[in-house]
DNA sequence: ATCAATCAAGAATACGTATTCATGGCCGAA
DNA sequence: TTCGGCCATGAATACGTATTCTTGATTGAT
């Protein structure tokens, strides 16, 4: 493995020259540039890492905390924060937001071995995290967000996009409506669910509360809401894993989508459009919200001190085959 | 940030005795320990990793490269992963296997950033990387393997796989046989075909190969396998994915499954066992595979010279709805 | 022609840890 | 009592880089 000492010995310069040459230093011959270049490129020479962060205090890493809930989204996400944070030369190292993993995120920024943190699945629980996590490093959540905590923000517009099916529901002359929830931790849910009710003008809806946001959840809550009396024409699903399960629940209890009762879910994960769902659902922009997130650490990084910012994106309601057009 | 200078001076000891101290290195009084224990408490005290990285090239990292593909049996594998190496002590750093990702992942290995680095979707075309890395770290493919790479190779037995739906097909009396593929780049597949057509006893199947393993791929496929004038009454898919794509697409075209036509994919990822396609499949012990992955890297890391391993294990036939048991 | 100023490059240093080398004290044996 | 040896601890050092501090040379102006 060679060091920079070895090149500078190759090039016939001393190693704070090859420093130099290397980083774009200004004050470098262009002669001797191109020899420590050449004398790099000869021995394969890489400046070593660690070395490197002693010195800058910059690992080059970063941090990102997700959710392992069996919701494609946060692989989805994953990706694109990956793909983000290389284009802007960083890595990422991944944590699962369980509470052992979440320690080790911990450990990680204590010992300096990331830069900043992004949570994809931040929620009141970790508080204890984040207060230990922020005072050394930028934090930036991304998808869910959490009241209380003072760093840069970015989601959709939840709140809208609820709001949003409930006027389709009631425009579509949909009278008996349905929601079929989970638990109300993430904020995505909680802002979901305020943006429906504000829209159900007619009162609030028939209300299952799933124990999680699992395709076999939103299953046994669907039949819930089929079993009742005054079985609901219209439902909405708090993301689509959820209404993916709701979907099949029908299809499975002979109840006709959208002839009978109308389903919406959440998110436009990609088996949303798959022939055998074909769900109506909201679409969240997350391309835009992970690379406004990559983009805000960035800043962080860079040492602005802006004031922090929440930023909200908005959705776009997505009509497929599981509610009819409107007009 | 405290240092082991400061918790030196806050315990009255010398910096190398807090780094002997709190390595648990036999030689220091019992006494002193609990003093510097105690110190290195209240300064929330915890080593630098890059110091220490630099002193004991050793970085605590793993390096992960995954394909992006939309299969959601790399997520799941990422998540096990991630488990694992944590029950090991070390950070999952990921790429994706693009060619760019797939650069930096050398870089990171050159720059020492890495300790080691896991393989969840290899193929041939990345020897170059393969041999760029290898020649530095200990490298280990799991769920792909290539031949031409000495290295600890795990996968599940591929081809006792395929030759189990081939026989599970003969058995159960189907004559007219199609198989759903795609590229031959991974292993996977080419085993999965190997052993299927070994067991297709009549002759070769009616095959199509999709550009892709994804579900409109699949769908687009089954389309054209349906449009046999010799319509197949049993169609092995290469991967889960492509099944369930290919359910879709009979299910769009009316044709009954599984009266009509069987479909058995491979995999068994969650969305097999969903009401809307409960799908038969070959399970993959991903679990297992994973963790032997973990198991073979860390014996590499201990600096063991054990010869090469290529790891086999089993998969299981699981019956689902898109075919019917036999006897 | 002389001196100040500019500039390229070398020397020295610090980052924080783990480990080797050095030292002083204590214990046991003769 | 004295000396050898063991042991706990302190001192010193190396890991490889980026950067500050020095130095020697060259340029430009008077």
């Amino acid at each position: 493995m060679a060091t920079s000492r070895d090149v500078a010995q190759r090039a016939g310069v001393s190693q704070s020259t090859v420093s130099r040459a290397l980083s774009g230093h200004p004050g470098v011959t262009e002669e001797v540039r191109r020899r420590v270049q050449a004398a790099a490129r000869d021995l394969l020479y890489v400046p070593n890492a660690a070395a490197r962060t002693m010195r800058t205090s910059r690992s080059g890493n970063i941090g990102v905390v997700t959710a392992r809930l069996h919701n494609p989204i946060y692989p989805e996400m994953l990706q694109l924060l990956g793909r983000e944070l290389r284009l802007a030369g960083l890595r990422m190292i991944v944590w699962n937001s369980d509470e052992t993993d979440e320690g080790a995120a911990a450990d990680a920024a204590r010992q300096g071995m990331v830069d900043g943190i992004i949570f994809t699945s931040a929620t009141q629980a970790s508080t204890a995290l984040y207060e230990e996590i922020a005072q050394r490093l930028p934090v930036v959540l991304v998808n869910r967000t959490v009241e209380g905590w003072p760093c840069d923000q970015v989601a959709s517009d939840n709140h809208a996009g609820g709001r949003a099916v409930a006027d389709y529901f009631r425009q579509a002359g949909r009278r008996r409506i349905g929601l079929l929830s989970g638990p109300l931790w993430p904020s995505t849910i909680r802002e979901r669910e305020a943006g429906f009710l504000e829209g159900c003008l007619d009162g609030p809806p028939m209300t299952v509360r799933t124990e999680a946001f699992t395709y076999t959840a939103g299953a046994e809550g669907m039949g819930r809401l089929l079993a009742l009396a005054d079985r609901p024409d219209a439902v909405f699903c708090a993301n689509d894993v959820l209404a993916l399960g709701a979907r099949d629940a029908a299809r499975l209890a002979g109840v006709a989508v959208p002839g009978e009762v109308w389903l919406v879910g959440y998110d436009d994960i990609a088996m949303a459009s798959w022939t055998a769902f074909d769900l109506t659902t909201i679409r969240q922009p997350i391309e835009e919200m992970v690379r406004e997130a990559v983009r805000l650490l960035l800043q962080r990084l860079a040492g602005e001190e802006a004031p922090r910012q929440r930023l909200c994106l908005p959705g776009a309601l997505v009509v497929r085959g599981t509610t009819e057009r409107l007009g």
